[in-house]
DNA sequence: ATAACTGCAAAGGTTTTGCAGAGAC
DNA sequence: GTCTCTGCAAAACCTTTGCAGTTAT
């Protein structure tokens, strides 16, 4: 998605371009897997006065738009991806705690099973695998 | 499970056997799906003063002794169920919230890709899938 | 000018923790 | 009698909300 896009794509639904908004989106872009807290912490490294009741409110929307996603990694706060970013299934190890991200093709057998045996269309990018890792076993 | 063996492997860790954890275990095993709260409810119906941390405790006991286990069917609160009965796969469906329990089946071939492909154990139990059930596509 | 957005502070829900008394062994 | 467990209260953690002032349009 261009600069410009996003910022058209606000507007037409009738929200407004702020500061904030650009600065949590750059903060999503540059960080993997980014709670609200990190992304908070990001932002205001640039933007001082930044509260983070503010990123809650932009993550919602931005979620709403389409443009991030999040997934829960463990028990607790989410992480948050750029939905562009987030093509991607993780593997979170229970032993070590330590998460991989696995190319999508991984599961497009299991979706497809899924798909013909039960109607459900599974949401890849909010999947998350816990288990094992190679290491820990 | 018999009721005495799991006495037995709570002394022989040098745990006790208390009302209360008999009662969060009935609990879960009464309840599917079980969130800490409703857990916490069914045993107060039973026995009045017990208090919620009391449930939190037990629950971390049992899940460490691997007599039950939690899974995130949303945002709130993770529900518990008994090992025994965990065997299936969690559809959870963000449209209408419905969850479907699925036969494991369904996830081992994808199961055994993983292992395969990549060296990872799933950890089927804990398992949630999140999608679009075939009523909301 | 108008309506949306922000910061602040307070509250909400969930989970953890410290401690003194109660209870299992 | 010993050592674990429980209830209570407080705190910690994460998230939401109300409101008055600010800002994008």
């Amino acid at each position: 998605m261009t600069e410009t896009s996003w910022h058209e794509q606000l507007r037409a639904r009738g929200y407004r371009v702020t500061p904030q908004r650009q600065l949590v989106l750059e903060a999503i872009k540059a960080a993997e897997h980014a709670t609200p807290e990190e992304i908070c912490a990001r932002v205001q490294e640039t933007a001082r006065g930044v509260n983070i009741s503010t990123v809650y409110r932009t993550l919602e929307l931005l979620e709403e738009l389409g443009m991030v996603t999040h997934t829960h990694l463990g028990h607790g706060a989410p992480t948050y991806h750029l939905a562009a970013d987030s093509d991607h299934v993780h593997l979170v190890c229970h032993q070590c705690g330590e998460i991989n991200e696995v190319r999508p093709e991984v599961v497009s057998d299991f979706a497809a099973k899924l798909d013909q045996e039960l109607g459900f269309a599974v949401d890849v990018h909010h999947l998350t695998v816990f288990g094992r890792c190679r290491k820990c076993r």
